[in-house]
DNA sequence: ACAAACATGATCTACTTAGTCAAGTATGGT
DNA sequence: ACCATACTTGACTAAGTAGATCATGTTTGT
């Protein structure tokens, strides 16, 4: 359900989320070196993250990305959206049965519950579990 | 998120479920043609229903398949794990970093959110669904 | 000029899903 | 006994996606 693009994404996001009062911008090579990120992958992955007006790009030596929004304006859902997922969740034909359209219901309210979880969590959020440690914070 | 099969394997239930006062085996075939599902790929969907306990098969001319437990027993969510399909929900390292437990926490919140809604669906709710039209049914 | 670092597009491989096929086995009707 | 019907099993193919890599170009600081 969760892709690795979309989890290396928000690694990514919470790593200049974590240094943002730092005016000096990260290196790729720098995530990818701390999160285990395979190399050029992260390139093509911070792409539709900067068409998203979330990261700025700073090009030549020293250069690097850097956060250009508060953490608390972006949540999970939106860099997964922003990914470009491919959902094969329509299962719909053109004449539908009763069954077809009852059980499309079915899983339409199975992805819209994990989708309240997903936009329930800001960046910020994120940044702040990461500070706290993991122990209280989940309840499940 | 939810695969043909699983699909495919919920409107053979319900069928069955819908049929299930009438002692007289399903044929495949009736099944394929009412939920337009091709041919002979229900024949291999209907394999691991078996292996489940769910439905029992009647071998032979005038065979098919019927029911073999209470409908109220088996839940969506029951059905789609019985199908095996691939999750490849777990993005954790061998040595990851809190920001990873972190992230991999809210996606497992989010998989526990979707599990919770269609553990909560049993197949005899479904087949009511399907005989009382669908139009009061969803609040989303 | 040179090196560091981002930009872009093409490409490759492995895996999963969806769907098909063929040969075999069991059962009921004639 | 024979035959049509219908399930059983296992192998097989096709297409698409995810994950990852590479080569080449461009920008900027020293």
């Amino acid at each position: 359900m969760i892709s690795a693009r979309v989890h290396y994404a928000c690694l990514a996001l919470f790593e200049l989320a974590m240094r943002a009062d730092d005016t000096t911008p990260v290196a790729v090579r720098e995530i990818t070196d701390k999160h285990n990120i395979p190399g050029p992958f992260l390139v093509q992955i911070l792409r539709p993250l900067r068409a998203a007006g979330w990261v700025q790009s700073v090009r030549g030596s020293h250069g690097g990305y850097r956060l250009s929004v508060d953490p608390s304006q972006i949540t999970l859902l939106d860099i997964a959206e922003a990914m470009g997922c491919q959902d094969r969740n329509s299962h719909l034909s053109e004449t539908p049965t009763k069954s077809a359209i009852a059980l499309q219901h079915a899983w339409d309210e199975a992805n819209e519950a994990s989708r309240a979880v997903l936009s329930g969590l800001r960046l910020s959020d994120m940044v702040e579990r990461c500070h706290h440690g993991e122990a209280t914070m989940f309840y499940i």
